[in-house]
DNA sequence: TAAATAAAGGTTGACGCTCACAAAGATTTC
DNA sequence: GAAATCTTTGTGAGCGTCAACCTTTATTTA
């Protein structure tokens, strides 16, 4: 082993500096106070001696660690098939962050864990963001003592009013709204809707209500034998499109709550025959990388990550600096691509088709499960 | 704003517990110098003032920030399509530290910073984490510097002799042999490859020359015409179809790089009518989430991201408490699914029908509540 | 019994930095 | 021309922890 180089400190450069320690303090955090000759004199020293300013030392005389903690929550967690659409908006808070002078800590949470304890108390983080298609917002008392005890979140999710907490939120319920006028402009009548059925996830909640009120809006009373329960997992959307071929219930559409589902869903509707678009129509929610390269091209309810990311780190910085913000709805986009197919004007056949997937669904597949 | 309620420091602790500030220090290190009892009162003490170890306090003491930075590279960073491969990894590695009490800072790194310096110098990280299909390796004089400062980093990538640093990577030549060798066997004879035809990217060249080899071997000669770059995204891949195509060069089979770049393949290919798996049978590399549900389900080449995560941590940990590591592959494993077809002694029915089974095969259907 | 050892805990002084305050020059004001 | 002001730099005191070094008391050994 090379024997360690010690590192340089800040004394060492006010040495050679002639000035004092406090002078290269300030001069390298851009102080006015210092001479801007003074100032460049300094940095170039530094420079040269490859110093950095120890972030321990700083942290500890300023009490701020200068780094946002990224708590990312999923509820298959353990086999780390995580949502490419968090990966998006990592790399969006990560830069946002890194302009803003703040690191960012990435950790993948269980439900149980003391956030607020771990990582602000202990100086780790300044403040966290709350990440995931969680279920976090039925600990609603934990937020209350988060806010209580001066902590600094901002969250990811459903902006529910009476909530504690500072939230930045896609507008779901407009999205799902979106998807579905969509669907019944395309002529379809019988629309199912994967994901969400249980309590445990809220933007699905939201999803789902968007989904129900412009079916209702439109005069079609939503079956509920076409509402099925997912969770985000390509496996699980499958599991979901297998208990819909199986309900024997007619349906034209799926929504799906989110890409990963819609993928799913594809597959297994694939599996057993039915053709997409032309059978069934499909739109996901979110637009992840592959989204587009679909084989159908998925239409979907796009998020703008690069908004939310960006907004979440300003939202907790200004929260960190004492200010306050305000919860916010993103609106977010329908992006039409091939997974719908086409307006029933175009193509006279699109009833005959969905007689024809009946038909074939009256031959009961093979249930695996 | 509520009051700051002042932290606790381990000082509140020793007043409470009757002891020195020093015991404090010692029973929540768990140090065999304190008695069992009093480490059990002192801990209770801490538990009910929720008080947690300073960081930035220890870690100025100490010179160590138990805190791991990931870097990662992207050649498209900047719309952040960020390869959903090492999402997975993020996740094993994230686990993986938290299991050995370490923290994760995670980067999107341009090419040009001095990294050891950023993180290391500042007691921000004690060691690095490079990951990404990237570049670094041209750089080898900085990798040189890197090691001769004492700078404590892995790296996921291309396993080459001569190189500086620690490397963990992929058999990217075997896994690449593995799926030629298996087009072969399905009787494919003008086989091309998508990715790294130019010299950005050493592990693109590795997978590249496991085809060439394996071609070589087999007494085929490889027709340079049916190399294609492709950059890890799909649209990338969807432009490498697209020559493919207009290259008028026969083929029956692409391998592509990774798996967003056989995705872009496929579309570009079907795009213009030709059939996956019919027509070209299609392989991928890295086995991303949504390959096994992509239509047709992906052949590809799996990476085992959980062993490559743990691996690399341990080993940066190893290397941080002065021990040394060993460079070392990972052996991946070719995955069969649909986007290949079956044998062509078999009739176009039962092609579709071993497709369909090695479909079956790669989409488990999960168990569920 | 005295001396040697061990076990448990206390004392003290950094670690490297930033902040509040003091101080020295340079510049202005009346 | 002396007082008031501004500009720039220096001084000293911690921030909360951990490690080295003592001190005390209990336990063993000769």
């Amino acid at each position: 082993m090379s024997s360690k180089p010690l590192k340089a400190t800040s004394i060492d450069i006010a040495h050679r500096a002639n000035v004092s320690q406090a002078t290269v303090s300030r001069a390298l955090r851009n102080s006015p106070l210092v001479r801007p000759e003074t100032r460049l004199r300094i940095q170039q020293i530094a420079d040269e001696m490859r110093y950095r300013v120890d972030r321990s030392a700083a942290g500890l005389r300023t009490r701020r660690s200068r780094t946002l903690a990224l708590l990312l929550f999923e509820e298959y967690s353990n086999d780390a098939q995580i949502n490419p659409f968090f990966l998006n908006m990592l790399g969006h808070i990560t830069r946002t962050a890194a302009r803003r002078g703040f690191d960012v800590l990435v950790s993948f949470q269980q439900q149980s864990e003391d956030w607020h304890t771990d990582y602000e108390l202990s100086n780790r983080a300044d403040g966290l963001i709350l990440l995931g298609y969680g279920d976090y917002t039925t600990s609603a008392d934990r937020l209350q003592r988060l806010t209580e005890s001066g902590a600094h979140f901002v969250i990811w999710g459903p902006v529910i009013e009476d909530l504690h907490g500072h939230y930045l939120g896609c507008d779901n319920e407009l999205g799902t709204r979106r998807a579905t006028e969509h669907l019944l402009t395309l002529g379809r009548k019988n629309i199912a809707f994967a994901g969400g059925a249980s309590d445990q996830c809220p933007e699905f909640m939201q999803r789902h209500r968007g989904y129900e009120a412009t079916l209702r809006a439109s005069g079609l009373e939503p079956n509920p034998l076409l509402r099925i329960d997912a969770q985000s997992t390509p496996a699980s959307g499958y599991q979901a499109g297998l208990q819909l071929v199986n309900s024997k219930q007619p349906f034209d559409a799926v929504i799906a709550a989110s890409d990963l589902i819609a993928i799913g869903v594809i597959r297994a509707l694939m599996d057993h025959g039915l053709r997409v678009p032309e059978d069934v129509s499909i739109v996901g929610f979110d637009d992840i990388v592959t989204a587009s390269y679909y084989n159908p091209p998925l239409t979907t309810v796009r998020q703008d990550t690069r908004r939310a990311g960006e907004r979440l780190v300003e939202n907790l910085i200004e929260l960190i600096d004492g200010g306050s913000v305000q919860s916010t709805l993103i609106e977010p986009a329908l992006v039409i691509r091939g997974s719908c197919g086409g307006h029933p004007s175009a193509s006279r056949s699109s009833t005959r088709k969905v007689a024809k997937a009946a038909m074939r669904r009256s031959t009961p597949p093979v249930s695996k499960a």
